[in-house]
DNA sequence: TCTAACTTTCACAACTATCTGAAAGTAGGA
DNA sequence: TCCTACTTTCAGATAGTTGTGAAAGTTAGA
C-alpha cells in the first residue's frame, strides 16, 4: 500500500506564504511583514515569537518588529494564554474586516496626508483669477473635491456590515 | 508703490510638486516619477526632457526612464510639434482619468498576481475535507472569492463616465 | 530581592531601489 | 552620405530599506 502523502495543505500553505510575501513588495509591504501575517492568517493555533522564527528563518529582531508593526495595524492581536509568561499572536481571519482595517489603514496613510497637501495649495491660490494661476488653483481644488469624495466613500462602506455591502455591490453589478 | 510678489502660484506649485513628490514613497510609486507627474500636471503647456531635467534637478537618464514609465502608465502622452524635432509631454488632467487609469494599474499589479497565487492554493487543497487542511482550503477561497469581487467593482466602476458614478455615488452616501 | 523567561532596542550589515552621466543609438535634413 | 539634435541604455555610485544578533530591559514568581 503506498504512503499518503504527508498533508499536502502544509505543502500549498508553504507556497502561499512565501508568494504572499513576494506580493507584499509589489505592494508597498515589507516582506517580512507579509509573510508573518499569511503564516498567521493560515495558522490553526495562534503562534509565539519562536516559533515564527524558526518556521520563516528570521531573527528576533526581525520578527518582533514586524509583530509589532502588524499589531498596530490591527491585522493581529495579541493572545495570553492562562499561566503562560510569553505572547502569542492570532490573525483576523474574516476577510471582510481584514478589508475593512487595511482600507482604513490606507487612508489615513495614503489620502489624509495627500488631502492637506491639496487644500493648502487651493488655499494659497485662491486670489488667482486669470491664466495659469487660476487654472492651477481649479485644478488642486478638483482635486481636493475628488480625494474628499473617495474618503467619504470608503468611509460609507468601512461602516457597513459584509451582508448589506454585498447587497448594495449586487445593485452595482446586476 | 511695493512690489506685486512674482506669481505666487508659481510658489504654491514649487510645493505641490515637492510634496507630492514626498507623498508619492508612501505611496508605492517613486518619488521622481510623482514628481514629474506633479510637474506636467499642473503645467499650463506641454514640456520637454531638458526643461523637466533643469525643474527637477534630475539627470537625463532619470528623466527618461521615469518619462516612460509614467508614459506606460498613460498618465502622461508625447507630443510633437510641428517643425520639431524633439518629443513634448503632456499629463492627463481629467481627474476622473486619472483615477480610472490609476485603478486599472493597480489592479493589473496589485490584484491580478494575488488571484493567481490563491487560486492555485484553493486548487491544490480542494480534496481536503477535514481539520485544519479543510480550514486552510476555505480561507484561501474566501480569500480567491473577495478578490474577484473587488475586481468585478473596479472594472465596473472604471466603465462609468464621470457622470454616472457621481449619480451612483450620490446614493450610496445619501 | 534575585533569577529566569521572555520582549525590546539598536548599531551595524546586507540588500534593494533609484539616480547619474557618459557612451551608444537613432533619425531628419543638408 | 554625414552632421546634428535628440533619445535610450547601462555600469557603477548613492541612498534608502530591511534584517541581524547581541545586549539591555522587563516582569512574574520563587
Amino acid at each position: 500500500m503506498p504512503n499518503k502523502p504527508v498533508s499536502t495543505w502544509e505543502d500549498s500553505r508553504e507556497e502561499f506564504i512565501a508568494q504572499w510575501g513576494a506580493l507584499g513588495s509589489n505592494w508597498g509591504i515589507n516582506r517580512t511583514m507579509a509573510q508573518i501575517h499569511a503564516l498567521l492568517m493560515t495558522a490553526p493555533e495562534p503562534m509565539y515569537t519562536d516559533e515564527i522564527m524558526q518556521r520563516l528563518h528570521i531573527s528576533r529582531g526581525n520578527a518582533n518588529t514586524n509583530l509589532r508593526e502588524l499589531n498596530g495595524w490591527g491585522l493581529i492581536r495579541l493572545v495570553v494564554k492562562k499561566g503562560e509568561r510569553r505572547e502569542y499572536f492570532e490573525a483576523e481571519k474574516d476577510v471582510w474586516k481584514m478589508f475593512i482595517i487595511i482600507a482604513k489603514e490606507r487612508k489615513r496613510r495614503e489620502l489624509d496626508p495627500a488631502l492637506g497637501v491639496l487644500k493648502g495649495c487651493a488655499e494659497q491660490t485662491k486670489g488667482e483669477n486669470a491664466g495659469p494661476g487660476r487654472d492651477f488653483h481649479r485644478q488642486m481644488k478638483e482635486l481636493q473635491e475628488f480625494v474628499e469624495f473617495g474618503m467619504k466613500v470608503s468611509d460609507t462602506v468601512a461602516g457597513m456590515k459584509h451582508a448589506s455591502a454585498l447587497q448594495w455591490a449586487i445593485k452595482l453589478l446586476g
